[in-house]
DNA sequence: GAAAGTACTTTCCGCAGTGGAAAGAGTGTT
DNA sequence: AACACTCTTTCCACTGCGGAAAGTACTTTC
């Protein structure tokens, strides 16, 4: 019942988490959302490049350079398995949560 | 949206997860259910102590010295906080920690 | 066309955190 | 006296994380 030490690191858990939820998302929108440096998003992304995890895609608009970040498969698979770890740690205490209301 | 990092480290997600579930546990019991070495559990339950998250309780079985943890009010506060934490970080990819309390 | 800006990437640096082994401490047993 | 039990503390090595600053590769502005 390992919590996969990629995904676990806070700043990377919501880099994951942020993926997960959109198809493709930019460099600049996943920094400002998750509230890091331009340094260290550039080091999580090649972290979770290099797990397998995430593919970087490198293009243009316009004339200016942009990147994106989308998760890979394996990515997916690897941010499943590790909530439901989470789950498995965090269940038997019996706590819920109140959904949020979108209204 | 922080993630206190008193209970984020694994061992001690895991050791909080297990006093919320339970009303007061063994330091073997808690040890060999964790997966940690006597020094391991011994500091994490200083570090939850110290930040006023567990109780540690000493005392006899017959002339055996044992030692009990128990989550503090506080303590579970904090699981909870921590726990709701992570549900809006990961709720937006779809996938839940916790089950939906429906009031 | 030199300087400034954009969009990152890489290097540098320091610091904190983690975990196990080993040694220690207090008490009980033989 | 020696050993066992139940932790606690010290020691050590490693890793990881994050920001600042410097670097890269263009593009835009003056």
């Amino acid at each position: 019942m390992e919590l996969d030490p990629v995904i676990h690191a806070p700043a990377r858990l919501q880099i994951v988490s942020l993926l997960a939820a959109a198809e493709e998302a930019e460099f600049a929108f996943v920094r400002d959302t998750v509230g890091v440096s331009d340094s260290v998003l550039s080091k999580h992304g090649s972290a979770l490049e290099a797990a397998g995890y995430v593919a970087v895609r490198k293009g243009y608009v316009g004339k200016r350079p942009k990147t994106w970040f989308k998760l890979t498969n394996e990515g997916r698979a690897a941010f499943t398995a590790y909530v439901e770890n989470l789950q498995r740690i965090v269940a038997p205490s019996g706590l819920t949560v109140v959904p949020d209301r979108h209204e």
